[in-house]
DNA sequence: AAGGTTTTCGACTAACAGTAGAAAACTCTG
DNA sequence: CAGAGTTTTCTACTGTTAGTCGAAAACCTT
């Protein structure tokens, strides 16, 4: 069993202004210097890698705004950094829209269509974390960690629209998401824009954590509708 | 960056006789001497870990035989072994039902659900690679790594009742699958048992290697259907 | 009060899953 | 060879869910 050096790398994902976009840190040193690259570090000795990301991750944004983590995949081509081999685990981070955390100055929020110039296999973990993204959008109730803890159904719509990068229905998403339990009014009215329009009802995500909604049903047991 | 052992571990899966069964390897020497762990070992110098499980596997199996292979995920608790720290890749593999692979002698097959003792976290493994087998079969085509390359649809209602723990339609599986593109007829019939009945159909899955076939209608552009 | 804006609601349509039962096509037995 | 038993296939019906559209509601500004 060979040894060698593990790093934990997240791709912190956050829809701002209409687009989804990732937190990219500007390297200062070679290889790669003036590219851009994702958070991460070394594992520690007496630290899991879930525990590893969190911990450095705090150092470049406040770990409570990071609504919800989970492992992407391991990268682990030998030649994937250059000098001595390290395999690395990614994940995929998400933070509500509306919290602008403080960053230090050499990081920065890029569009995922638009990414500058990477590091190393940064640019494929940023976008598996997209794809990853836009698929659970779909079957979980993983909305919840892009959305404030309170919403109107358009503004919810934008959020979206935005990660999936299509338009979608307010109409069907609110039903969608009503059907499948996971979205709960609060009772409270958003204050209507400087244009006027009808006030905008308020709605919270039910729950807490991400949980698998609507398997296909092939999968579904005989008469669990 | 610490410096660690890194291993591969594959939990390989296939139906044999009516319940999805696991390839386990009874180990000789402590620690955890006596119990059943998975197959898998280190990672070399020069390969990634997806190499790096197939070598490790063709140990075990016919690597021929070996119908998908995708990472699971990362174990990485700092006392999942004892001894020095070592972090694992884990993996779900499929062999297709129908194939016999000679296995050495101390290796076998156990229900997933019916699992001996086992070594260090590899149970938690084993059911972690049966939920994303369940998850997949509803989602995916992932079903082709289950099945023989040709097989009639009431065998395959039996592939997948087995894999899912409860009995699924014929009927629905057919609808469903052929629906989403992926049967396809081979205008052959099967023989009759010895108790008669009328000959079965013979299909077999379209295309090759996994892919994500209906996602739901949130994450559906706008006239997809 | 009128016109513009945004949200909400209801209604319609199409697509899909789940189920049940009849018909078809075979083997075996008397 | 007829009839009973077995297994597969087909068709039809039902209920659920998604996708779309347009009207109505509720606010703003002028």
């Amino acid at each position: 069993m060979s040894q060698l050096a593990h790093e934990v790398l997240a791709a912190v994902l956050q829809v701002r202004g209409n687009s989804l976009q990732a937190l990219l840190w500007q390297r200062a040193r070679e290889p790669h210097a003036g590219r851009w690259s994702l958070p991460g570090g070394g594992l520690g000795l007496a630290e899991d890698v879930e525990t590893s990301i969190r911990r450095q991750l705090a150092e470049k944004v406040d770990v409570r705004q990071l609504a919800h983590v989970e492992q992407l995949a391991v990268f682990s081509a030998p030649d994937r950094v250059p000098g001595p081999r390290v395999v690395a685990t990614a994940f995929l981070g998400l933070v509500p829209a509306g919290l602008d955390p403080v960053v230090p100055t050499d990081t920065d929020w890029f569009p995922v269509d638009a990414l500058p110039a990477t590091a190393f296999d940064h640019e494929a973990i940023v976008l598996r974390a997209r794809d990853r993204l836009r698929s659970k959008l779909s079957y979980t109730n993983l909305g919840f960690a892009l959305a404030p803890p309170v919403f109107s159904v358009s503004a919810l719509r934008e959020l979206y629209s935005a990660a999936l990068g299509y338009r979608v229905s307010a109409t069907n998403l609110q039903r969608v998401l009503s059907r499948r339990g996971l979205l709960e009014s609060t009772g409270d009215m958003a204050a209507p824009g400087p244009a006027g329009g009808r006030p905008a009802a308020l709605f919270r995500f039910t729950g807490h954590g991400m949980q698998i909604t609507d398997p296909f049903a092939v999968l579904r047991p005989p008469g669990s509708r």
